[in-house]
DNA sequence: ACTATCACGAAAATAATTTGCAGGATTTCG
DNA sequence: CGAAATCCTGCAAATTATTTTCGTGATAGT
C-alpha cells in the first residue's frame, strides 16, 4: 500500500502532535523528503521521537524506512494533493500534464479490480459479437478504441457513438451470445443506461466502463470501476482518458491471452495485409 | 534530471568498485533503496565511504539524498532496464501495461523538444483552419482527439483519416492561412507524405506527430518527434499510443492559453449545453 | 478523586554516515 | 623505463542522525 493513502485514513485518529506532521508532509511534500529527522521534528514543534513514532504508526519501520515510501509514492501522488499554481510556462504545462497522466495511472492501477476485469474478459472472449458504445469525445474515443482493439483478436465488434443506432444496437443483439460494452466518464450517459436496460431485458451482458456507483454502473452486468477524485479541475477528462485507454488496454491483452491461437492468427493476416499493402518495411506492426 | 539517466551517462567513467555499486543498483533497485550504506557497501564489497563518494560523483548531496533520489525516479524508470518476465497472470498483465505506459509517459517528457511544441502552437493558434490527418486504428483516434481537442477551443478544425479526402483537402486548403497537422506512428505513411507535399507546395504549413527522422516527418514543416522503443510483445504495441496522446494534450493545453479568451468562452458554451442538455447535473466537465 | 492509559519530550544509547588521512595502484610524462 | 602525479580505496576517528529508555503530565474512564 502507498503511504498517502495510509495518511489519508489514518488521519482521524491521529494526536495534535501527530497531525501537524501530517500537514506538513502534506503541504510541503518537497521538504518533508529531504528533511531529517530532527529538522521535520522541529518544523512540527515536536520532538523527533514523536516524528519516529508517527512513522511506526503508519506501518513503516523506521524514520528512513518512511522517507524511502515517501519519495516512492511521491513522482505519482505529490500532484493530487498540491494543486499546484497553474503556471503557463510551457515547461510547467507539459511537466504537468504528465505528471497527471502519470498519476492516472497510478491510480488506476490502485484501485484495480482484477475480478471484474476476469469476469469481462470472460464475456468477451465468448462473444459472438460485441457492441462498444460511447458518446461525446472522450467515450466515443474509447469505443473506437475497444472495437480497434478487439478486432485484432479476430473477434467481432462494432463500435458506435450513436444514440439511436446503440438503442437499435441493443434491441438487435442476440440474447446470451453478443456482449454489449460501453463506456461513459461521468457515469450519467442516460442513453447509454437505457442501452443497457434494452441489453439486460433482452439476456445480452453487459460491461461498463465508468465511474463506480453511478447509473451506468447500475445498470451494468460487469463494472471496470474507474474513478478519479474530481471536484477541482485537477483532474480533467484528459488524464482520465489515459486512465480508460490503460484499462481498455489491459482487458484487450487479457483477452489476447485467453483466445490466444486464434489471436495470433488473426493478427498475422492483419500484418500480411499492411505489408504488402505498404512500402514492405515491416517495421510497423499493426497500423499506423 | 534523474539519477537513470545520470547512471547511464556515467556508467563507463566509473572506477571497478564503482561499477560494482552500480550494477548492484541496476540489477536488485529493491535491494538499493532499502538498504543502509553498510549493507549496500557489503555487498558491493566496497567500504561505505566509497558509497559516499560514488553518490556525491552522481550528483547527489549523501547517500540519503541519494536514495531518495532513487526512490523517486524509481516508479517510472526500472522498467525499461529489466526486460519484463513475460507472464499471463492477470495481475502481471495489469502492472506491465501500467509500468510501460508510466515509462512511455516519463520517455515522452525526457525527449520533449519545446521550440518544437512552441511552433506548433504558433501556427495552430493563428490557423483559420486546422486539418487533423491520420490513418489506422492508432494515427486515426490521434487525429480525431485533435480534433476533439482544439475545437473546444473554439477553433475549426476537421479530422479525416480517409487518404482520398486528406488529398482533397490538402489540395482545398488556403495558402497561409490553414494548418495541416498529421500523426503517423510508424513514420512511413506515404499517403500521409503525399498530402505533405502537397501543402507545402500550396504554402500550407505542416505539423508531424511521427517518428524523427522519418518520410513522414522530413515531409513537415514542424515535427513534434515521438520515438519510442517498440516492445516486442505483439499483442500490445501500445503503450507509445499514451505518449501521443499526452503529446496531444500538451499542444492543445498550449493552444489554449495561447488564445484564452477565446478559450474560455467557447468551453463555457460547451459546458453550457451539456448541462441542459443531460440532468442539470454539471459534474461531468467537458463531454462524457 | 483515583487509576489506567496515552502523548510527549529530555537525555542517553546506539547506529549510521562522513571526514581526514595514508597506503597502494594506475596513469602520465619526461 | 622510471619518477611524479593522480586517483582509488579503506581504516579509524569524528560527526551526525536516529532510536530507545524513562519519567512527567495530561486525559478519560470508573
Amino acid at each position: 500500500m502507498d503511504l498517502f493513502s495510509t495518511l489519508q485514513e489514518e488521519k482521524g485518529r491521529l494526536s495534535q502532535s501527530e497531525t501537524r506532521i501530517a500537514d506538513i508532509i502534506l503541504n510541503d511534500f518537497e521538504f518533508a523528503v529531504n528533511a531529517s529527522i530532527i529538522e521535520l521534528a522541529e518544523r512540527a514543534d515536536v520532538s523527533p521521537p514523536t516524528v519516529t513514532r508517527f512513522c511506526r504508526r503508519l506501518g513503516c519501520d523506521s524514520f528512513s524506512d518512511f522517507k524511502i515510501q515517501l519519495a516512492r509514492t511521491a513522482y505519482i501522488g505529490v500532484r493530487y494533493l498540491k494543486p499546484e499554481p497553474q503556471s503557463t510556462d510551457p515547461a510547467d504545462v507539459a511537466k504537468d500534464i504528465v505528471a497527471k497522466a502519470q498519476n492516472a495511472l497510478y491510480m488506476l492501477h490502485q484501485a484495480l479490480d482484477l475480478a471484474a476485469y476476469e469476469q469481462a474478459t470472460d464475456l468477451l472472449a465468448k462473444a459472438e459479437m460485441i457492441y462498444a458504445f460511447g458518446a461525446g469525445g472522450n467515450s466515443s474515443m474509447i469505443a473506437s478504441e475497444i472495437q480497434n482493439r478487439l478486432f485484432r483478436l479476430g473477434l467481432r465488434v462494432t463500435a458506435s457513438p450513436d444514440h439511436s443506432m446503440q438503442l437499435m444496437m441493443a434491441a438487435a443483439a442476440k440474447p446470451e451470445k453478443d456482449v454489449l460494452i460501453g463506456s461513459s466518464f461521468s457515469g450519467r450517459n442516460t442513453e447509454l443506461v437505457r442501452a443497457f436496460h434494452l441489453a439486460r431485458e433482452g439476456k445480452v451482458s453487459t460491461i461498463a466502463l465508468t465511474q463506480s456507483n453511478s447509473p451506468v454502473a447500475r445498470a451494468a452486468d460487469v463494472v471496470i470501476a474507474i474513478d478519479m477524485p474530481e471536484g477541482t479541475n485537477i483532474y480533467r477528462p484528459t488524464s482520465t482518458r489515459i486512465a480508460y485507454l490503460a484499462a481498455v488496454d489491459i482487458l484487450a491483452s487479457l483477452v489476447a491471452h485467453k483466445i490466444q491461437a486464434q489471436a495470433t492468427l488473426t493478427l498475422r493476416r492483419i500484418k500480411q495485409q499492411l505489408v504488402t499493402h505498404r512500402d514492405g518495411d515491416d517495421r510497423q506492426l499493426l497500423g499506423d
